[in-house]
DNA sequence: CAAGTTACCTGACGGC
DNA sequence: TGCCGTCAGGTAACTT
């Protein structure tokens, strides 16, 4: 599930409940994640610790420690936070637990374990950024992103257009799903070589980036609430797909249909009249 | 350097 | 009922 909006819509929705909180125990299910998880240096970092602060960057959502130290997590495709009584059952793929000082547990729980968990000594996030994030791109949603820094990152690319937002080295936070729907809002085709585009085509597609992130956003804040017992379900932004896995279908603007097809690997939806 | 492919995992689904 | 292939919203590490 999770591209930018959805971790944004995590963060905000853990806020109240960890916020403030120390970590009393850590316990690791001991399967391998993207990365290591060495439960040992964990407990050593965070036990008596309390969090301070959630953030986001590009799809990771980072918490900051009283003591210095960073909780790294990334969903990858299947990974859900989410804030349960102490003593709940474990779930099938819950893989590490954070026991809380209020008898409640911050969960971790990922079916395919293509995220992760990391917990970094580090003592701010201007430190964290130099040590993670120094080669991933923009956020879309601040400043630098425009459409120039786009247009000029694309010079020497021939790849698709699709593929180039899809790149966190220039832009981070846009998956398969947005991707697809903001080519469309666009009305570019996803075929397009990166650098063909022209300077209007380049602040329009950036308009639409912006435009389909924030809306989901919105949508996934309005719908999720609640995050104890609900481990992040996942916002209602899906009956806003205009292409996404509307193959067959009617375009929403003209009578075409929508077709699917793949680029790099990815399965990719567009109208072939609309989209140019 | 850019671009394309593969690998990491589980589970759902459709065809037979 | 089960077996098999295909597919899934991410991304890093390869190869070409």
């Amino acid at each position: 599930m999770p591209e930018l909006p959805e971790v944004e819509v995590v963060c905000q929705g853990l806020q109240p409940h960890i916020i403030n909180r120390s970590i009393q125990d850590v316990w690791y299910s001991n399967k391998p994640l993207r990365f290591p998880f060495i439960l040992q240096e964990a407990q050593e970092l965070l036990l008596s610790a309390t969090i301070i602060s959630i953030s986001r960057r590009a799809k990771y959502v980072l918490l900051q420690t009283n003591n210095d130290s960073f909780i790294v997590v990334h969903l990858g495709m299947t990974g859900r936070l989410g804030v349960f009584p102490a003593g709940t059952d474990k779930a099938k793929h819950d893989h590490v637990i954070f026991s809380l000082d209020n008898s409640m547990e911050f969960r971790f729980n990922d079916t395919r374990r293509f995220g992760s968990i990391r917990v970094l000594k580090c003592s701010s996030l201007p430190q964290l950024e130099d040590l993670l994030f120094k080669d991933i791109g923009v956020e879309p949603l601040e400043e630098h992103c425009t459409p120039i820094y786009l247009q000029e990152k694309a010079k020497r690319k021939t790849q698709a257009i699709k593929n180039f937002i899809m790149d966190n080295r220039i832009i981070v936070g846009v998956g398969n799903i947005y991707a697809n729907e903001s080519l469309f809002t666009a009305k570019i085709d996803p075929n397009r070589a990166a650098n063909s585009l022209t300077k209007a085509e380049w602040k329009r597609l950036h308009t639409t980036i912006i435009s389909t992130l924030r809306w989901a956003i919105e949508c996934g804040g309005s719908t999720i609430s609640d995050f104890i017992n609900a481990s992040g379900e996942s916002g209602y932004f899906q009956a806003n797909f205009k292409v996404y896995g509307k193959d067959g279908t009617e375009c929403s603007i003209c009578e075409e249909r929508i077709q699917k097809t793949k680029i790099g690997g990815r399965a990719t939806f567009f109208c072939g009249k609309c989209q140019k």
